[in-house]
RNA sequence: GCGGGCGUGGCGAAAUUGGUAGACGCAAGGGACUUAAAAUCCCUCGGCCGCAAGGCCUUGCCGGUUCGAGCCCGGCCGCCCGCACCA
């Protein structure tokens, strides 16, 4: 799809940078490493050059000049740079936070790469591990990233939407309940977050995570208390996990005062269902208005105080014992709330806690900072250095950059870095003496948080040029997957703002126009008795049944599934090319389905593209210099079949660009079979035909020059069209030949369509109306009815009311 | 559970956003050419009735608004995606 844009939009006359790269650190590199034996650098850079290939025989028209790995040193020394320019503006943090570690691959895990509460590779358990890491703080421009979303016309509203969800801004009250009675040491209250100040009347209990200070202070001397949180550390991390566990808690010996109940304490449990990581890490409890907190009560026994009473309902014989109620209503059993909607309830707490300074109404967000420390070798080395006396210093900006040690053993799990001989030793940069390098290396989505930047722009000395960069950016526009929506994009939203501050970006939006396209995905197949996977080439499909081509077994046509080696159900771009060539590939996974949906791949669908080729080729050698009998510029008076020519090549004209400005490739297509229907039936000879064949056939191969690269040069070649195809300006369509004379309106009596009328284009509504009213159709419909209104929209339709 | 999207022939899909439903392609069937096959070309192709002209029905289901609904509104059913103990 970005190859019809750039080339399309190069025809158009702009100036189109359309680049290529490989994101190329990370996991699969080091599995293969450690499946294989080969280091990571040499698989990687091995594959870079088959699947380079695989694009250039694809035909795609990149700028290779620009092309770089994000493993290559010259690339990622301005990672490492901007890291550092990063630190000293206060962007980045080192802090202990908890991960998903696998214990038999002894790394840390993304969110992602848990399944099930298992390892992805090893299948082992995770445990949730504390450990310090390096986070962006990309919370600090949570309301900046949220904000600007608005603005981003050129982005799909889902995407939009899912990042917002992500961000996940809600507006609360964040306030603390003082202790009563026994007190923790150094507190005298808890400080709890809430997105329902409202329900405060309805307040039962108070609870933390097991995660949360107070949790782990008391633990520290009450085993019970260590056992219970360990058992919730242990518990599943994964959501099917998450959802079924049972709300468990834990009783402290501590209590809180009700702020506006005199006499009200609360109790203070440790909780397994409370997050450390939002809000404060505790929460005050009303079983009446929540799921989980109605979970807790039932099972310990707290009071459940309904406070919330919805439109209709009697405050008498209103009960929340069995479930809670969460819509809205009116606040009662509130004292000074009572009467009022929930939202002014809402305002009125916030407004009496900040008054009484025990808190204060905040916003709080779902997004958490960016954790970009992993445990791995095939990474950016982050370029920092721990030293005993000096703590974490960063290495100094000329002695950058910092590189992967070539060699590394990857014969057993951990970090290769960590345990190499050498690598991580060093003198500190600020006092001299014998200190360790960082062994941790960056999360890969820093790598993919810039390269667009790079690609504008790539000095050697610096990230940027600046004015060059801010030249082409931000990107016109960007095509990728919708898996891409939120961590990719929001990471890349994030980074350029922070490349803004530094003097390397004038943008803070890197890409004005997104759009989220669909796989190529293929049918799998399975040999159940011998239990494999079959390649498609290696299965014949025979009407309803499939089996082998070597045994003959029968094999199993599973689902359509993304193109997955483990599954084999992918088909090898050389094969492709070798057997149809690039551009019937190209045509028919542009034709089959709309771009933002998947499309099937089938070896019918691309021989259907196949005859198409043929096709154009045809018309194009039947045409032979065709260009050189006629001069385009000075069309002919035309009437009869050559003018229908003219009109169809001026319709496509129009019809095809404003489907590629829409990214309708699979309507263009649909259109340029029509036109190529139409110039292969054209017969007429004579000077007029002679002009109107040669101009279709012109505009025809350099309307298929975006699709068909090839074919339309050397079609444009044999029509005797000048120099190249792709230097050929893209075709104008004439308005006058978009308007017909006379056009068909189909007649409706009553709704239903009866009849067409044939009327002049300029016919005012009188005269359509008179057309239709002599029209038979009327007669034989309305008979024996009166005519009630006749109704005409030009150009478009006459309905007859007659009842 | 929350949020979003989508349901149209045997299949992938169109429908100028309220105006002839099924463009275009795939598959299938029939025919021409050929000794034969491939390729190519022509025809048919949502369902029912009819020799035909033509008629009736049809966009997941039920109802509504409208001269007119695949499109708008209400209620169901089904599928897909994102988030998910977020207080």
């Amino acid at each position: 799809m970005g190859d019809v844009v750039a080339r399309y939009k190069r025809a158009r006359g702009y100036n189109v940078l359309h680049p290529m790269g490989w994101d190329a650190f990370g996991m699969p590199a080091e599995n293969a490493a450690m499946q294989t034996g080969s280091h990571p650098a040499e698989w990687t850079y091995k594959n870079i050059e088959i699947m380079r290939g695989q694009l250039k025989r694809m035909g795609l028209a990149i700028d290779w000049s620009r092309e770089f790995a994000t493993c290559d040193p010259e690339y990622y020394v301005h990672e490492q740079r901007m890291f550092l320019e990063f630190l000293e503006k206060g962007f980045v943090e080192r802090r202990r936070s908890f991960v998903n570690w696998d214990p038999v691959d002894q790394t840390v895990l993304a969110n992602e790469q848990v399944i099930d509460g298992k390892g992805w590779r090893s299948g082992a358990p995770v445990e949730r591990r504390e450990l310090s890491q390096w986070f962006l703080k990309i919370t600090d421009r949570a309301d900046d990233l949220l904000e600007a979303l608005d603005r981003l016309e050129g982005w799909p509203d889902n995407v939009r939407l899912m990042q917002k969800n992500w961000i996940g801004k809600s507006s609360g009250l964040k306030m603390t309940f003082r202790y009563v009675g026994e007190k923790p040491a150094d507190a005298d209250g808890l400080e709890i977050y809430t997105t329902r100040p409202d329900t405060l009347f309805g307040a039962s209990f108070c609870a933390v995570s097991p995660d949360h200070p107070l949790a782990k202070a008391y633990a520290e001397k009450d085993e019970g208390a260590a056992a219970f949180i360990a058992e919730c550390q242990a518990a599943g991390t994964s959501e099917e996990a998450i959802e079924r566990a049972e709300k468990k808690g834990f009783r402290l010996p501590y209590e809180v005062a009700h702020p506006f109940v005199e006499g009200r304490r609360l109790p203070v449990f440790i909780a397994n269902f409370i997050l450390m990581h939002y809000g404060t890490g505790a929460i005050f409890g009303c079983p009446g208005h929540d799921q989980r907190d109605h979970d807790f009560a039932a099972k310990y026994g707290l009071d459940i105080i309904p406070v919330v009473l919805p439109a209709g309902e009697d405050a008498r014989t209103f009960s929340v014992a069995e479930e809670p109620y969460v819509g809205p209503g009116s606040i009662f059993n509130s004292g000074f709330l009572d009467g009022m909607g929930v939202e002014d309830a809402k305002a009125e707490i916030i407004r009496r806690i900040e008054e009484r300074g025990e808190g204060e109404g905040t916003t709080n967000y779902r997004l958490r900072d960016w954790g970009v420390s992993r445990q791995r070798y095939w990474g950016c080395p982050i370029p920092i250095v721990h030293c005993e006396t000096c703590g974490v210093v960063p290495v100094l900006k000329d002695q950058l950059p910092v590189t992967l040690p070539g060699e590394a053993d990857f014969s057993e799990p951990g970090n290769p870095l960590d345990r190499h001989p050498t690598w991580k030793h060093v003198n500190c940069p600020a006092c001299g003496r014998p200190a360790l390098r960082e062994t941790d290396t960056f999360d890969t989505f820093i790598d993919s948080s810039w390269y667009f930047a790079r690609f504008a722009s790539a000095p050697e000395d610096r990230p940027t040029d600046p004015e060059t960069a801010d030249y082409w950016l931000p990107v016109d526009q960007y095509i990728g997957g919708v898996e891409h929506a939120i961590l990719h994009l929001l990471y890349a939203r994030y980074y350029s703002r922070n490349m803004k501050e530094c003097g390397w970006l004038s943008v803070d939006e890197p890409f004005a126009n997104l759009f989220t396209q669909g796989m190529v995905v293929h049918a799998t197949y399975r040999d159940e008795t011998a239990g494999e996977w079959l390649f498609p080439e290696d299965v014949k499909l025979d009407g309803e049944t499939a089996t082998r081509r070597d045994t003959g077994a029968p094999v199993t046509v599973g689902a359509i599934e993304k193109m997955s080696k483990s599954k084999k159900n992918v088909v090898a771009p050389e094969e492709i090319a070798e057997a149809y060539g690039a551009d019937a590939a190209r045509w028919f996974m542009l034709s089959d389905s709309p771009p933002e949906r998947d499309v099937e791949w089938t070896a019918a669908g691309v021989e259907g593209a196949w005859r198409l080729v043929g096709r154009i080729w045809d018309a194009a050698d039947a045409g032979r210099d065709a260009l050189k009998a006629v001069d385009l510029a000075k069309a002919p008076e035309t009437d009869g079949p050559a003018l229908d020519l003219r009109r169809a090549v001026h319709g496509a004209v129009a019809g095809v660009t404003d489907d590629i400005e829409h990214f309708r490739f699979n309507k263009a297509i649909a259109r340029l079979y029509e036109l190529v229907t139409a110039v292969r039936k054209f017969e007429t000879s004579d000077d007029a035909g002679a002009f109107a064949r040669a101009e279709a056939l012109s505009v025809l191969t350099r309307l298929i020059a975006p699709f068909t690269p090839h074919l339309a040069e050397e079609c444009w070649e044999a029509i005797g069209g000048e120099g190249l195809v792709c230097d050929a300006p893209w075709p104008e369509a004439d308005k006058a030949l978009l308007q017909k004379d006379v056009i068909l309106l189909p007649l409706q009596v009553n709704g239903k369509t009866r009849s067409q009328l044939e009327a002049p284009a300029d016919a005012d509504k009188d005269a359509i109306e008179k057309l239709a009213l002599a029209d038979p159709a009327v007669a034989r419909f309305a008979e024996g009815k009166t005519i009630r209104k006749v109704i005409v929209v030009p150009g478009r339709i006459v309905n007859v009311v007659a009842s």
